[in-house]
DNA sequence: TCGTATACCTTACATGACAAGGTATATCGT
DNA sequence: ACGATATACCTTGTCATGTAAGGTATACGA
């Protein structure tokens, strides 16, 4: 049984993820999934349940753009690609990440200890 | 006018940060406020109206105890301490956060570009 | 045929920041 | 004397968001 994360955490970060995810190219939820356990080397694991109202967030909001795609199989999936507004989205949720990781890691000892 | 940190980055910090300047010995809530602001280099700003309730919550399961203090003054303030729970808490608070942190610098490049 | 993986979605509930309001004392400038 | 600002604490109403749990459907291997 793995620790979740705490889901203030998973809401401060789910956005970013799943922007920067989406700069390597288009990707679908169940693979944005998995990549996020990827990234995270099994760390990280978001429940479906949280993702897709993200992704309609995102969508509503004009970050992502979604189109149905039909697969050999006969699965549907949607794609989702970054917009250039997700663009400026995920370079300010970075900058704001970092700002709040810095003062993090200096209340963590100020560079000296762990 | 200063862009705030946008509210869930706030939610996921705020217990690993105060538990975290309170391991440097106690604090009480308005010098916490300008410790975020010193820690961030001006960057992080939180509202007092949002730190209360966490020192509350963080006192209520244990993390903290809190005193009250009479300043030569005559002010009162509500002196916090960290707990032996606080600490494990930190500990597990400071791992989640680096997972996902790990895993978004992961995705913002990979280790290549910014 | 049954379980698992794939692939999407929704609702009820609890949590937590924000905005805005409140109380009170001390200090400093005019 | 008075007003503004800083210190120092608190609470309430509103909104956003994850979790848990449920749902639908297809493909594939045992």
């Amino acid at each position: 049984m793995k620790k979740p994360v705490y889901k203030e955490l998973v809401a401060a970060s789910s956005r970013p993820m799943v922007l920067s995810i989406l700069t390597g190219g288009e990707s679908y939820g169940y693979e944005i999934l998995k990549q996020v356990k990827l990234l995270s080397g099994g760390e990280v694991e978001w429940s479906d349940g949280m993702l897709y109202p993200v992704l309609h967030r995102l969508e509503r909001d004009g970050l992502i753009t979604g189109r149905w795609q039909l697969t050999d199989e006969g699965r549907r999936r949607k794609y989702y690609r970054l917009t250039d507004r997700g663009k400026g989205q995920l370079a300010r949720d970075r900058a704001g990440w970092r700002a709040v990781h810095g003062a993090l890691e200096m209340s963590w000892g100020g560079g000296r200890n762990v």
